[in-house]
DNA sequence: TTGAAAGCGCTAACAC
DNA sequence: GTGTTAGCGCTTTCAA
């Protein structure tokens, strides 16, 4: 078996807790004996028991974030960047995958999540009720991402939905858009958006402001529904609604970049001409859109920011020592920029 | 504090081994004992306590992938099969990223890695000497994602790095290329190439077979370098070259996908048509691929047995209660495709 | 069929 | 300054 602090105690001819003390550095073990123990440690190439020390002191210095999927562009990006702002605080932050892609798979992954070697959790948790979060996170503070409940009991981070789609569709208005359609998500009344938190309906509600602000309705017509936000799915529904002739658009906002990916596809496929015909714009804001052709215009969200300010707030709650739901959940929501590239730049 | 095994005992009346033999349907139990202690448990919202079970049983039920980053959408779409896998094992699999990006970064990470609240470590370790990947896995079993050593002592999925190579080279030289240009490695001559086992080198082994098979030589005039193999770097790349007159192919070898999608990317701002003036072919088959415009012909490696194959050898090894380097150790290389899209199609 | 008790390897009072 | 000791919550003999 592997060497234990024991094992590095009796060589170096001191107690085990002497051992401890040395290896964290604690100030109350003379210089010249900390040495001396690091010293036959590292000889023994000894590492501790990470099992034993979270059991003992309760922490295990790793966070994890969950996300649905792990090998879509934003979630990946964005965990890479809650590694990178996990790493600068010394501690260890794991991804984990919470669908398999096949439906019902969700919930018994679910159940794993919450499970005590990490000190706490990040969580893109879309659809679950704040009561099965609770039960999930089992005591350990949890940050959601884009939590649907929106001012919830939890403490979240979110993109900036409305504002960033208002931006997004706005920015196809100005550019001389007649017809702007929407692709992936379902209509609704603005009344009714604003009290659905889904992520898409978020961003239905900025589209509503962007379309009363350019004194025009926004009806069920001008929305191009998908079951699934990916990118499969918006080619295959953009291509329908071409091949049924149900497509007078002439200006498109796609609520993901992973979704406009899809469409342009279709679009260029179908011998549409983007800008010039169909104008584009995404939201987002991952790297693929810079090497698309045409590039993407899209809502880029500060993903890093969104990263750093979720390890921020979970990391502060490990701190206080906090279980259950904080008292004052804090909610951010970051800020974005609206990217304008080829696939909506109409003034070349 | 969390409920434990202890207030379970204590409220269901029973002693803590029984609700521990109960809880994990040990058959000593009697069935109704064993309900009760269930129902009293689930009442009381009580969960294991990870920590400690693996404290005493000695595994966690976690396997780790760790990848150099998150969000290239090899690896992720790597990890999302490894996920995939540990799931329908019942385990639980977590990705962890290795580098932040920065140079430097990657070592105290890496001592991270092994540690030990997970069972086993897959581990996309491109730079580390056996030596120190022995000193990392302390005693844990490791199995290696295109392993350098090749036929060295570690478990190790590979990618088809020589046929794949070959097979990619010959279809360009079969759709008519004459000048065919590699994009992604460093020249050297095909024999040093074999004792190098650098995934890089190892595709350019395959190329060089490609080049003899075609009566040409392979010379250090039909590469273009990079430093990272990301797109950035790859459109940087591409682009100088062009930009400097030295662009003579007709054909192009990306020793990735991404590679690829820069490459793509700096031949539309210059101009030159895909895949008429210059046919390209990636490596790897990532979904991206597929929407790019042109779409990305590509050397579509089985990604999800890669995945699949690396955690199934990693638990067997687990389930072996192997340490250290295995006695026998597995080597697999995964089979491709050569899927000819948009980028080399030639015949239209 | 169940309970008592001995640790897994570590940390943190408390003694010396 | 350093050692002793009592657990953290669980599993697993062994005894009842």
């Amino acid at each position: 078996m592997a060497v234990t602090m024991r094992d590095v105690a009796k060589a170096a001819g001191v107690s085990p807790a002497s051992v401890s003390f040395a290896l964290r550095g604690d100030p109350r073990i003379k210089q010249e004996t900390a040495r001396h123990i690091i010293d036959v440690a590292n000889r023994m190439n000894y590492s501790v028991n990470i099992t034993a020390k979270s059991l003992r002191s309760g922490r295990t210095g790793v966070i994890e974030a969950a996300v649905f999927q792990l090998d879509r562009p934003f979630y990946a990006q964005l965990l890479a960047g809650v590694s990178n702002a996990a790493f600068d605080r010394g501690i260890q932050a794991v991804a984990q995958q919470i669908s398999t892609g096949k439906v019902g798979h969700e919930k018994s992954i679910l159940e794993k999540v919450a499970n005590k070697f990490c000190d706490g959790v990040i969580l893109s948790a879309g659809g679950l009720s704040d009561a099965e979060i609770i039960e999930l996170s089992r005591g350990k503070p949890v940050v959601l991402l884009d939590d649907q409940s929106y001012q919830g009991p939890f403490d979240s981070v979110f993109t900036p939905c409305e504002n960033g789609a208002e931006a997004a569709v706005t920015h196809l208005f100005e550019i001389g858009c007649e017809r702007v359609g929407l692709v992936g998500t379902d209509f609704m009344p603005a009344d009714q958006a604003r009290r659905s938190m889904h992520v898409g309906d978020r961003r239905l509600i900025g589209c509503h402001r962007a379309f009363e602000r350019h004194e025009r309705t926004l009806t069920k017509a001008d929305t191009i529904q998908l079951f699934d936000w990916d990118t499969d799915d918006a080619y295959r529904a953009v291509s329908r609604r071409i091949e049924e002739g149900d497509f007078p658009f002439d200006g498109l906002f796609c609520m993901t970049d992973a979704i406009a990916f899809g469409t342009l596809r279709a679009l260029r496929e179908h011998g549409i001409g983007v800008p010039d015909d169909v104008a584009v714009i995404g939201f987002d804001g991952v790297r693929e859109g810079s090497y698309s052709a045409p590039t993407l215009s899209t809502i880029a969200v500060d993903i890093d920011k969104l990263a750093r300010e979720a390890v921020d707030i979970l990391c502060e709650r490990i701190e206080e020592g906090r279980y259950g739901a904080p008292a004052m959940p804090k909610h951010v929501t970051v800020g974005y920029e609206v990217l304008v590239r080829e696939s909506s730049n109409r003034t070349r």
